[in-house]
DNA sequence: TAAGAAGTTCACAAATACGCTAACTTTAAA
DNA sequence: TTTAAAGTTAGCGTATTTGTGAACTTCTTA
C-alpha cells in the first residue's frame, strides 16, 4: 500500500471516528452498544467461522468432544462464559493451538 | 534486520530443531516435556509478569477483584482451568483487554 | 410445499471453578 | 538469624459450567 493509500484510509478511520462520536452523542443505544465488551463476539464468530471453514455440523464437533450438539451450540452462542480447558479442546477438534495475550 | 542476520537467525534455529529431535531421540523424559501443552505454562507466566510488572502483590490483585490472595495464587499456578470470565477481570485489573486466537 | 438436517433453547444432574478461612512455606529486610 | 510480608496449599460451601435429552425453530433440498 503507497504512502498515499494510507493517508485515504487514515482519513477514512478519521471519518468513521467522528461518525461513531457522533452518533454516539445522539444515540444513547448506539453508545452503549459500542461500549460492550467485542470479545465475546469475536469469539463467538471465529467458533463458528473454523467449524464452517472446516465443513463440520455441530454435531460433528460435538462427537469429537465427546459430548452433544446443545453444548457446541451453546458455546458459539454463549462464549462470555466458557472455561479455558474447553477452548482448549475445541481448538484442538480445529487442529489448532489456543493463543491467549493480554494486548 | 539484514537479510544476512536474518540467515543467521535461521540457521540457529535449525542447529535448535536438530538439537530437539535428537535428544527427543535419545531422552524420552525430555520428550515428554517438549509434548506438554505450554499454553498454561505461557499464560502463568504472563499473569505473573503482568502483576509483578504493576509492583503489584497478589493481595493487591485480590483486592481489585473482590477475592483473596489465595484465589490469584491458584490463577497463577493453576490456569490450566479458569474461567474466560475470571481472565477477563484479571486483564481488566491490568488495564489491559483480553485476546483470544485460535493459530 | 414437505421432510429431514441443522441449530437453538430449556431443564436437570453432575462436575468443577470460585470465594473464603486457616495453616503452612518461602522470600526479603532488619 | 528473626520477623513480617508474600505466596502456596487444603478443605469447605457456593456458584456456574458442562453433559444430556427433549422439544422446538430454522435452514436445505428434493
Amino acid at each position: 500500500m503507497s504512502e498515499q493509500e494510507e493517508a485515504i484510509v487514515d482519513d477514512e478511520m478519521d471519518d468513521l471516528d467522528r461518525y461513531i462520536e457522533e452518533r454516539k452523542a445522539r444515540d444513547p443505544e448506539f453508545a452503549k452498544a459500542m461500549e460492550t465488551d467485542l470479545t465475546d463476539f469475536i469469539l463467538s464468530s471465529e467458533l463458528v467461522s473454523l467449524r464452517e471453514f472446516l465443513k463440520m455440523t455441530q454435531e460433528d464437533v460435538a462427537k469429537k468432544m465427546h459430548t452433544t450438539k446443545s453444548a457446541v451450540s451453546r458455546w458459539e452462542n454463549h462464549a462470555e462464559d466458557i472455561r479455558l480447558s474447553t477452548l482448549k479442546k475445541l481448538a484442538k477438534v480445529f487442529g489448532k493451538k489456543l493463543k491467549i495475550e493480554f494486548v
